[in-house]
DNA sequence: TGATATTTGCGCAATTATCTG
DNA sequence: ACAGATAATTGCGCAAATATC
């Protein structure tokens, strides 16, 4: 594996322009509880128990049955664990992957279709234009995933205060229908009394 | 580069062994809010800034001043793409950069304390054995994963739970207190009614 | 004690969302 | 309005740290 990425040493790209720096901290827009549904559009390596039916092709074949519930028991099935020798430049790590592993049952791989090991069809690994895409995006990843958690965390926290001010507020109906007992209790009382005493006193009924 | 990482094509491991499917779907340890404060004991790559005071020793140096606040804009600067060339079985991705990165300050590299080129620290890279191991991690992280989501799902929809709830709790307490408002003001009203008509008729106080 | 499982941060690549000219 | 560029998200595998057994 391996991941080429040799070093570059200390190239270190001070430029790197922050770029608007947003920061957000903007509220979550969870909340919509369907934050789960989307994202699943990979395709990336949707084969997950290495077997995966037919479509050889290069479908988006989106929902790599990661997402819902993972069939209980049955999923975390090994899958990858054949990948392609890749030897020249490493065309993409998790595409084609698929077609690969079927080509050794079904096709013949497709000589020259793609996979060019030239410096062509897209960056060369070790272009430095390459090294600055990759650079950014990784900040940006890191960014991405700071502010993902910090989400999470006011989620948790927000599920705390709510929580806590529930129990103040069920203690305060309590502490309401208490009195209001009381109050009413002390009415029919009264009312009891001022039927035994007698009538007219001023009761208004 | 490359992957290398090769196929060990269709060598499936149908073995894998489901190692007690916990599958879990226990509620979250989170609540704690203290979720965030763990977790940052890697020393990995705690450069973030690429700059980074001292300490080139090899402490542990937790907090990679990732968590918590990012500083507002100052933080996502590059820091890797100083990697060490790793020709040779690439001992470890992230850690022991930082002592390469500093020995370039600080340290002329302990030549021999560690990493040792050859097959020794560990497992070589293409053996069955290690392959193995990798590839129980991923089944394992990618469970670790779901678990993750399915947990942070579940304390969005707790919370989306506890507002309505919060509503409804809130309707209550208005409903009751207009209740013991307008009982109150009968009784304010009957105790002056009582006092108009005349003395006493009972009312204790 | 060591082996295994889980969790975590990271970088990569693909996809998607936003800008920008 | 549209295409290219850039940022943001996401799933993945790796390795290290930690938790469990």
């Amino acid at each position: 594996m391996s991941i080429s990425h040799s070093n570059s040493s200390s190239l270190v790209f001070s430029s790197h322009n922050p770029t608007s720096v947003d920061n957000s901290l903007d509220l979550p827009p969870d909340l919509t509880t369907a934050s789960l549904a989307g994202h699943m559009t990979h395709m990336n390596a949707g084969h997950y128990g290495q077997a995966m039916g037919a479509q050889g092709n290069g479908l988006p074949h989106t929902a790599d049955n990661r997402n819902g519930e993972p069939a209980m028991g049955l999923a975390y099935l090994p899958y990858s664990s054949c990948l392609t020798s890749t030897t020249s430049e490493r065309p993409a790590q998790h595409s084609h992957i698929v077609q690969q592993e079927f080509s050794q049952f079904l096709l013949p791989p497709p000589p020259s279709t793609l996979r060019q090991p030239g410096p062509k069809r897209g960056l060369s690994k070790d272009s430095v234009e390459y090294r600055l895409r990759r650079e950014r995006n990784n900040i940006a990843v890191r960014k991405s995933r700071d502010k993902a958690r910090r989400r999470i965390q006011l989620t948790q926290q927000r599920a705390l205060q709510l929580q806590e001010e529930n129990h103040r507020l069920q203690l305060h109906i309590e502490q309401l229908s208490h009195e209001l007992d009381t109050l009413r209790h002390y009415l029919s009382q009264r009312h009891l009394q001022s039927k035994v005493d007698g009538i007219g006193v001023g009761e208004n009924s």
